[in-house]
DNA sequence: TCTTGCTTCTGTAGTGGCTACAGACCGCAT
DNA sequence: ATGCGGTCTGTAGCCACTACAGAAGCAAGA
């Protein structure tokens, strides 16, 4: 067990640990221009500092809330260019709040549609199966949104 | 307005508006082998008949449904060899089902974590914003799922 | 010092489910 | 014959990663 203090920098495994982010899936986020090009060892490995591991701890909990790369850049270029309001913020939270609410509404139904055709199926062994016959049945003019 | 009978043939411009289904997206279909290839004109254009156009429409809806393209494949599959029977399908339709409700349950949750972190804050124009302090936040064990 | 074995490196290609071209050809009406 | 829209093939791009291959770094033990 090898501590990592603030002084000798994190290497990437290490940061992967303590943020739960895939080790490619940091250096992508690199290569994308979220996260700054870290130092390096003479040999050429990345060294993290503190800061860099709370900007990828950032990334992290963004992105488990659901929020797009992009949005999280916008988020990211506020606090680099730390001349953000808080209003800017709440603003792209409610914003993404609207879409995470339109995925639900959608999934729900087709969570109905899903019941419904469920619920006339006899389950039986013959091959004669309402679930089918829904399906095959001609469209309609309603486009209800892919989840996405 | 020219009627297309079944005898003449439907052209893939004629698929795409009856299903909704795009252009790009129904040869596609073909590439991956979910829809067949249709018989060609002299000059080499794509003519389907009433059963591919009634194939498609099942694509559509199923992935409507949120059927993924492999969950069809499986369901065409049933269909093609026609020795399905309905306690299969019930089976597949189902375990959609539960991916779509675990779908929605994870969704909930990031809901009610934007909800919360929106609500404390107070869209001020102070840069000192609840937002960016809830994601700055070094992370813990919980592990929500990303909405995919 | 050398070896062992893990970690990290770069670069490229693949995933799902399309979508978007470019540049050529088809087919039908006038 | 001409014009114009529909269609053709093939390839590359989208998002957010993930998965390699093959080489090189690095720390600990013999």
């Amino acid at each position: 067990m090898s501590d990592f203090t603030n002084a000798r920098g994190y290497p990437i495994g290490e940061m992967s640990k303590r943020t739960g982010v895939n080790i490619e899936t940091i250096r992508y986020y690199e290569r994308i221009n979220i996260m700054p090009k870290p130092d390096r060892t003479a040999g050429g490995n990345r060294q993290y500092n503190h800061d860099q591991l709370k900007r990828l701890s950032f990334i992290k909990t963004s992105r488990e809330l659901g929020f797009s790369i992009d949005e999280i850049r916008a988020l990211l270029e506020m606090v680099d260019r730390e001349d953000f309001t808080c209003g800017e913020v709440h603003g792209l939270t409610i914003g993404h709040l609207a879409s995470v609410r339109e995925k639900i509404k959608g999934l729900r139904k087709l969570e109905k549609a899903l019941v419904g055709m469920a619920a006339e199926c006899s389950q039986g062994n013959v091959p004669d199966c309402p679930i089918l016959e829904t399906l095959f049945q001609t469209r309609t003019r309603s486009k209800p949104a892919l989840p996405t």
